[in-house]
DNA sequence: TTGCGTACTATTGTATACAAAGATATACAT
DNA sequence: ATGTATATCTTTGTATACAATAGTACGCAA
């Protein structure tokens, strides 16, 4: 096997303020995300110690962590990094149609004047970047959801779009990456807002779970050319 | 203060082909949810430790773990369990609604026959068992919502309904506690098992959230007891 | 050659020792 | 009496050593 070498960065920060076990499990984070670890990666607890040069026990506990969230699982030995297939997700985009739906409408409900001039303010800034700053598109794309999640004010719901939200990252490349998609998203992310303005949940959830429904198109077109 | 004694059980059994961190981690779930540590607990690796006869190691995994869920919330020192307030026991189960509701209609579409006669059999139970017996009574209802999670054949979704199911059982008594509660249940369960046999999906829905607004009711009548 | 058993080794699981941080108590000054 | 500085002590965070287990390779026999 060609032994891809590992790029994700090395010796981590130490005595910021925050516990190595914290620091580990963000570094692993961003190194998934980031596609450093690729799916059915097998990851040592003396590997990645000796890489963040700490001891094996806050990589253990930011390992137990990841394990918590399913985002890698126990195998014949050790773990191993998770990979979703198609039915999977399917079912992720099904569930975050059912999620944003639901913030959306709820936003209507409960959303001040000033966090709908915030959004109003995030899609603006999606206008005045070029548009292949892909990176940039996701990061206000990820920053507009939030806020509406925000604005839904439920706590529950906010945590499991946020982790929904981590699942997708684990998929590599942003369905802004598909051509056309970052202005056809801006303009369902318009609509949403004004909905959100008229104060008119119905229309909002429909038009969050069609917006949804869209970025599962591109999504599904991602995975085919792999 | 007047020390309650912690009565949560004794030396955890080793070897049992599971490992410590993970029986530790289970033990201390069934004491939060038996209500052995109350809201506002301070726990302590060292006592955990010394209660199961382990050494700190698998405990802070655990912990750990609870932390990472939510249910214990790091203190001025250590841990403290989680204490819900009424605003949050409101979103929980706001959130719910969104939930099940999802997941009857889901059900409606996917569900297949014999997973129908499941729960049809779930529901019999229910008026076999004597009306006074809220445990069973509460035990049947998880039963009953998790097949219909099962049958809407989506992960995430049954994954986010187990950890609220999670989060309501740390609420202490159930809403079957509450005299009546049982039999206005099972007549809600029996309609919604009759929409999704019909595949109604609509319908399904609109009752799995009638259902949960009533249990609501129940609940919030339970916390103004205390 | 193939199947099985056994030794070996890689890797995780647990305990313990030690370091660091932060709370609490005490003494002293005002 | 009250506030502040400092010492002490409790508790968590990290490293390391050791135990247990599961995979792998090797040898031997059929």
């Amino acid at each position: 096997m060609a032994r891809r070498p590992v790029k994700a960065g090395g010796p981590i920060a130490r005595g910021g303020g925050v516990a190595l076990g914290e620091a580990v499990f963000r570094s692993l984070c961003e190194a998934l995300q980031a596609g450093s670890y690729r799916a059915g990666d097998r990851l040592r607890e003396e590997e990645v110690a000796q890489r963040l040069k700490v001891s094996r026990t806050p990589v253990r506990e930011a390992l137990g962590r990841l394990a918590a969230r399913g985002f890698v699982e126990p195998a014949r030995r050790g773990l191993i990094v998770r990979s979703l297939d198609i039915s999977e997700v399917l079912e992720l985009y099904a569930m975050r149609e059912i999620m944003e739906g639901a913030a959306a409408r709820l936003a209507a409900e409960h959303a001040s004047s000033t966090e709908i001039d915030a959004l109003r303010d995030i899609e603006q800034a999606t206008v005045e970047i070029k548009e292949a700053d892909a990176a940039e598109m996701a990061r206000l794309n990820r920053a507009f959801h939030e806020a509406i999640c925000r604005a839904a004010r439920n706590r529950y719901l906010d945590n499991a779009s946020r982790e929904l939200q981590d699942w997708i990252a684990l998929l590599g490349p942003t369905t802004f990456t598909v051509s056309g998609r970052p202005s056809t998203s801006h303009d369902e992310h318009q609509a949403i807002i004004a909905a959100i303005a008229a104060r008119n949940g119905d229309k909002a959830e429909q038009l969050a779970r069609a917006h949804i429904r869209e970025a599962l198109r591109c999504r599904l077109k991602l995975l085919q050319r792999q």
